[in-house]
DNA sequence: GTGGCTGCAAATCATTTGCATATAC
DNA sequence: GTATATGCAAATGATTTGCAGCCAC
């Protein structure tokens, strides 16, 4: 499976084995993990890597256009593979965040008032299906 | 000028002189500025403040739904008086927020596949106007 | 009078920085 | 061989917490 090592090859970024871990994580991952959820996560088979490492492959990753960053806590960094333009739920109980895939006519705008607009971005805030039915059955 | 004890009195909020001075701030500046922004500005002419009571009095504000927190950069929180929902423009260069009055049709969704939705945030990211011509006359 | 505020100092936690060593190419 | 990446430790900066004294009601 070379699918991520043609990911940083076609972007001239100097291959190495926390790059290739890290990409995989978030391309097997659809959780829109933080920076130390990927760490902890690759830590165990990996307990030398360090997170400065996992927040500089991040940076690089985002610089070439391959991860985007939500920004829908203000307390962390969520990360995910970019690809087709979405928006996202987050649940405010449990802090998963889904894909929506509901599309919005806004969305494809380039320029507002004269300002130019170079990314776009949607989220709704609530309680999830899951956590609706655990907080009806402690009651 | 009684417009904001009004809102503490009715709201049940403790009257204190830093609550009233914290509203008024938010209410004449649509900046939508940070806690330090506000905690800057008004320790001018109350030299005793503490960013404590400011972190204190925008949390019981929103508690009781006064206060909107804008959340587009990871690294801090904007406030604003809550008012008519819409969205907002940050500009990346001077971190200028501005309100967009562009109306979306799914911003009065409540649940999404199961999932009740509380709040709905859109925000657009960019260069503003104003650092557009600024960046053209340094070339 | 007292429970809730204020302000100070210290703690927390995500992220960044400096730097010596290791590695990709 | 050299520029760049890694990993550690320390720094930074927003926000939170603990607590003693103060103030609104």
């Amino acid at each position: 499976m070379d699918k991520y090592l043609d990911i940083l090859k076609n972007n001239n970024i100097k291959l190495t084995s926390q790059r290739l871990q890290i990409l995989k994580y978030l391309d097997k991952h659809k959780n829109h993990p933080t920076a130390d959820m990927i760490y902890t996560q690759l830590k165990k088979n990996n307990p030398a890597l360090s997170k400065t490492t996992v927040y500089n492959s991040i940076e690089i990753l985002k610089k070439h256009d391959i991860l985007n960053t939500l920004t829908i806590q203000s307390n962390e960094s969520r990360y995910e593979i970019k690809n087709k333009m979405h928006h996202h739920f987050l649940c405010k109980h449990c802090n998963a965040i889904f894909d929506v895939d509901i599309e919005c006519p806004n969305q494809n705008k380039t320029t507002y008032h004269g300002h130019r607009i170079e990314e776009v971005h949607g989220y709704f805030k609530g309680t999830c299906a899951k956590c609706q039915r655990k907080k009806r059955s402690l009651k």
